[in-house]
DNA sequence: TATTGTTATACTCTATAACTATA
DNA sequence: TATAGTTATAGAGTATAACAATA
């Protein structure tokens, strides 16, 4: 018996990712013409304050490439601002503007009730098992 | 309590789809060639026999203009040949060459031990609800 | 007029190597 | 020599409009 799609993981995975991403692309991109990497720095630099592009690489799993220019794109949009540190000046202290504060707690309720209209969509607890599964195969795959 | 990256669903999907797709995409590609779209239609052909296009658009969720170029790559490498129907000459009859079925068998083998592999990693209950979720997930939102 | 499939085009995303500035 | 970050470039994936051929 050969396989159906519908039984195979990663096209199950790309194919939800995939789905969910559209929907959830206007709230960046129509308001604030962000890409997705921008919208996922402003996500970190939004949630834990004052990062280097390196925390931000390290915590988020982004490559440096795309956090560079994520970083100089969110910088034409005054949406955030370099400070180099002075202990080693190799290293940029990044942090958001007021404007980007603002589109980050704009953005970060949208993204909450997005979120939690996915929840209703799959049911409550099955929701947070979906998660915990798919933290799991991310830090395996890692 | 603003949330974390690792409780926004769309992040996780696409984090995990990203990692699995990498780790698949040398099955397909390093032997035959293909492109992730390729092998998708080259998976449905050979699963459900001849096909045309726009079967595989409606089963697959691929749109035509997809479609037609993986057709065109699978052709080209002669692994698909292609029959205008008679009846309705819009319509071509697609199907695997007994190159395209060697593909096919060979890479249908080494799908299901790649899902197996990730069975074994989530564990088997986990695993099928996982997939349940996904299918659900995608219905919703297709 | 509607449908199947193709072509053109632009944008988004990913991957990698080479580079700079600093340490 | 090593590290933080940048730039260049190619490849892959997505989205949409306009088109040709057939019905």
């Amino acid at each position: 018996m050969k396989p159906e799609i519908s039984d195979f993981l990663p096209y199950l995975l790309n194919q939800a990712a995939e789905l969910v991403s559209r929907d959830f692309q206007p709230f960046y991109k129509d308001r604030y013409g962000m890409l997705r990497t921008e919208w996922r720095v402003l996500f970190h630099l939004g949630h834990h304050g004052e990062m280097t592009a390196k925390q931000i690489c390290e915590q988020a799993s982004i490559h440096k490439t795309k956090v560079s220019r994520a970083v100089t794109a969110l910088e034409k949009k005054r949406f955030l601002r370099r400070e180099t540190l002075e202990d080693d000046r190799r290293f940029e202290a990044l942090s958001l503007t007021p404007a980007g504060k603002a589109a980050f707690d704009s953005l970060a309720v949208e993204a909450a009730a997005f979120d939690a209209s996915l929840e209703d969509m799959v049911g409550q607890d099955d929701f947070e098992a979906l998660k915990r599964m798919l933290n799991h195969l991310i830090a395996k795959k890692s």
